[in-house]
DNA sequence: GCCGTTTTCGGCCCGACTGTTTTCAGTCG
C-alpha cells in the first residue's frame, strides 16, 4: 500500500500543530513536503528502499529533517516528533480547520480556555454561548462558527469535479447577463480540473462592482451570504459549496486569473522568481516599482517572469515550473483530440441505453468511433455476457456497421478473478475487436497478490487495456494495493494500454500515477465507462486527467483515427507501440 | 525546515475581509 497519503496527512497535521504554536516557516517547509507527497507517483518506501535517504531527499520540499522522519515512519510506522506535538495539544486538527474562520491561533485558544478537541466540543460550547467570553471572540464569531459547523454537517468535504463543474457553468452564464460585465471566468482549482474542488471562485471585468457583486450575492441558489465587500464577496451554495467572486478592472484580469488560478504553491514560487528579478507579483499585476509592466493576460506573467506559459493543469508546484525556465514543457493532448469511446455498457448488461443510441449519441458528440464493452458473466448481479451472449453480441453490431455513420468496435469488459484469470475463453476474446479487463473484487489482496494478478491478467495476448487500474472511487474507496512499478513495467513490456477512466468518480489512474507511468513507456486509452448516452460526454474529465499527468497526443491510443486505431489493434500486442 | 546563476546563512508571498477593535489579529485563498 502506498505509504504517500498517509505521510501527507501526518505532515499536513504537523504543520497546523506548528503553527498553533506559532513556530515561524515550519509550518509551510511541512505543508510543501506534504503536497509534494501527495503529488508523487511513486511510492516512497520504493524510492528508500532503493536510494535511501539521499533519495528521499531528491523530492521536492524534503530534506535532511523531514527525510530522516520518512524514514522513521516506514521503520517504526510513527514519528516521534508528531506524537510529542500532538500530545501538548490533542486535538481534532483536520475536523476543527474544516470549520470556517477557525484556523491554528483559534484552535490553540480554545483548547487552552476551554478544553474543545472536537467539532462536538466546539458546537456545544458554541450553542452554551461560552466562545463570546474569550478575548477577541464574540456573539457573532459564535453564530458564524455554528453555522459553519451545520454547513459541514451536511456538506462534508469537498466536491467532485463532475459536480462541481455544471455548478460553475451555470453560473458563469448567469452572471454573463449582467450589464456592465465584459468577461467571466472560473478560476480555483476547478480550472485546474482537479479532481475534487473545494470552492469555486468567479472574476469579472466590469466597471460597476457593486452591481456585479449585488447579483451575484442575491443568486437564487444562494444559501448564506459569508461576505460581501467592495470587490470581493463570497456566498454558500444551496448545492453545498462555497463561492468567491472576484470584479477586476481590465488591466488587473490577467493577473487575478494567475493568482486565483493557483495552486497556492505554485504562486509561492512564481512569486518568489519575481522577487529575485526585482519584480513584485500580486493579483492586481507584475510591478517593477510603482510601475505594471503585466497584468492584462497571463501569458505575458508567465514571459516576462522567464517562463514558458502553462495550462492551468500543470500548476501544482511539482517539475511544471523548472521545465517552464528550461521551455521544456509537455505539448499536452488538447480536449478535441480523442477521436473514440472504447469503454461503454449498454442494456445487454448494466447500462441504460441499446447499443444504437449509444453509437447514434456518440456520433452527435463527435466521435469517430465507439467500443462497446459489456460485463462478462462472472459480474452476474450485471447479467455479464457469456461467450455465446458474446458472438450474439458481435453479429448485432455487424449489422449496426453496415448502417451506422459510426465505426462501432465489438469489445468487453471482462472480469478478472482473484487469481488474474479472466472468466471469457481466449477463442472469444481472439474474435472481439477490443478487450479491456478490470478488477471488481477481492479489493483487500495483499500488495504481492494484487500486483501479481494484475499482471496475470496483461499477460494475456488478447487483453488490449486494464480498464480502471486501480479500482478506486474518490472519496469513497481506496486504490487497491499495488506495486505501481511493477504493474507499469508489465504494461510496456506486454504492449498493455492502462486507461485513463474520464468518469468523475473514478478517473482511473490518476494524474500522478499516469505521470510515473509514462515514464515506464506505458501507452494510455481515455474512456467514459458511460453506463448512459448522458454519460458518453464525460470525456473531457479524462482527458484533464491525463493533460495533469503531462501526456501529449501521442501518449493516448485512442487519438488516431477510427481506421489507425484498428490497425494497432490487428497487430501483436508487443508489437504495437515499439 | 528548506533552499541557493546574487546566498551553505539568512532569508522565507501578498492582499481582502471580518470581527472586535480604537489600530489590528486572524483567516482565507
Amino acid at each position: 500500500m502506498m505509504k504517500n497519503g498517509e505521510l501527507a496527512k501526518i505532515f499536513f497535521e504537523m504543520a497546523e500543530l506548528l503553527a498553533m504554536k506559532e513556530v515561524p516557516f515550519k509550518p509551510r517547509a511541512f505543508e510543501k513536503a506534504a503536497h509534494s507527497l501527495e503529488a508523487l507517483g511513486e511510492d516512497v518506501a520504493d524510492i528508500y528502499k532503493r536510494e535511501g535517504l539521499s533519495g528521499l531527499k531528491k523530492i521536492p520540499g524534503v530534506g535532511a529533517g523531514i527525510a530522516e522522519r520518512i524514514e522513521e515512519f516506514l521503520k517504526h510506522g510513527k514519528i516521534p516528533d508528531h506524537a510529542r506535538l500532538k500530545k501538548q495539544m490533542p486535538v481534532d486538527v483536520s475536523g476543527l480547520t474544516a470549520i470556517e474562520g477557525v484556523g491554528p491561533k483559534t484552535i490553540r485558544l480554545l483548547y487552552k480556555r476551554l478544553k474543545i478537541k472536537t467539532v462536538k466540543d466546539l458546537e456545544r460550547a458554541a450553542k452554551a454561548g461560552k466562545l463570546r467570553r474569550i478575548p477577541r471572540m464574540g456573539v457573532k464569531l459564535e453564530e458564524k462558527i455554528l453555522k459553519s459547523v451545520e454547513f459541514q454537517r451536511t456538506h462534508a468535504g469537498r466536491m467532485t469535479l463532475g459536480e462541481a463543474l455544471p455548478i460553475s457553468r451555470s453560473i458563469i452564464e448567469r452572471l454573463k447577463k449582467i450589464s456592465g460585465v465584459r468577461a467571466v471566468e472560473s478560476a480555483g482549482s476547478l480550472r485546474r480540473w482537479q479532481e475534487t474542488i473545494g470552492d469555486l471562485d468567479f472574476l469579472v471585468i466590469s466597471s460597476e462592482p457593486e452591481r456585479v457583486t449585488d447579483a451575484f450575492t442575491s443568486m437564487p441558489d444562494v444559501a448564506a451570504v459569508t461576505a460581501k465587500g467592495e470587490t470581493k464577496s463570497s456566498v454558500r451554495l444551496r448545492a453545498g459549496i462555497n463561492a468567491d467572486l472576484r470584479v477586476l478592472p481590465p488591466e488587473s484580469f490577467g493577473a487575478a486569473l494567475q493568482y486565483f488560478t493557483g495552486s497556492k504553491d505554485h504562486n509561492v514560487e512564481l512569486r518568489k522568481i519575481a522577487i529575485a528579478k526585482g519584480y513584485k507579483l500580486n493579483e492586481y499585476g507584475l510591478f517593477k516599482g510603482e510601475r505594471r509592466i503585466a497584468g492584462t493576460n497571463e501569458e505575458e506573467i508567465y514571459e516576462k517572469l522567464g517562463l514558458e506559459r502553462m495550462p492551468p493543469e500543470l500548476r501544482t508546484n511539482s517539475g511544471e515550473i523548472e521545465a517552464a525556465e528550461k521551455h521544456r514543457l509537455p505539448k499536452l493532448i488538447d480536449y478535441g483530440d480523442v477521436r473514440g469511446d472504447c469503454q461503454t455498457q449498454t442494456i445487454w448488461t448494466d447500462g441504460a441505453n441499446s447499443i444504437e443510441e449509444m453509437a447514434e449519441e456518440a456520433k452527435r458528440l463527435g466521435r469517430d468511433y465507439i467500443a462497446i464493452t459489456d460485463h462478462t458473466k462472472s459480474l452476474a448481479m450485471t447479467h455479464g455476457s457469456d461467450e455465446a451472449k458474446l458472438r450474439k453480441q458481435m453479429a448485432e453490431i455487424a449489422k449496426l456497421n453496415k448502417k451506422s455513420g459510426i465505426r462501432i468496435f465489438t469489445g468487453a469488459e471482462v472480469n478478472i478473478a482473484k487469481d488474474g484469470a479472466l472468466d471469457i475463453s481466449d477463442e472469444v476474446l481472439g474474435e472481439l475487436d477490443f478487450v479491456g479487463a478490470s478488477v471488481h473484487s477481492h479489493f483487500n489482496l495483499s500488495e504481492k497478490e494484487q500486483t501479481a494478478r494484475l499482471i496475470r491478467a496483461m499477460e494475456n495476448p488478447h487483453v488490449d487495456a486494464i480498464f480502471h487500474p486501480t479500482t478506486r472511487v474518490i472519496q469513497k474507496r481506496d486504490a487497491i494495493a499495488l506495486d505501481f512499478d511493477e504493474v507499469f513495467r508489465a504494461a510496456a513490456r506486454t504492449g498493455t494500454m492502462l486507461e485513463a477512466n474520464a468518469h468523475p468518480w473514478r478517473l482511473d489512474l490518476k494524474d500522478g500515477l499516469i505521470r510515473r507511468a509514462k515514464e515506464f513507456g506505458v501507452k494510455f486509452i481515455i474512456d467514459t465507462d458511460a453506463h448512459s448516452t448522458a454519460e458518453l460526454s464525460y470525456l473531457e474529465y479524462g482527458i484533464a486527467q491525463a493533460r495533469r499527468g503531462w501526456c501529449a497526443k501521442k501518449d493516448i491510443v485512442n487519438t488516431l483515427g477510427a481506421a489507425d486505431f484498428a490497425e494497432v489493434l490487428e497487430k501483436p500486442k508487443t508489437k504495437r507501440f515499439t
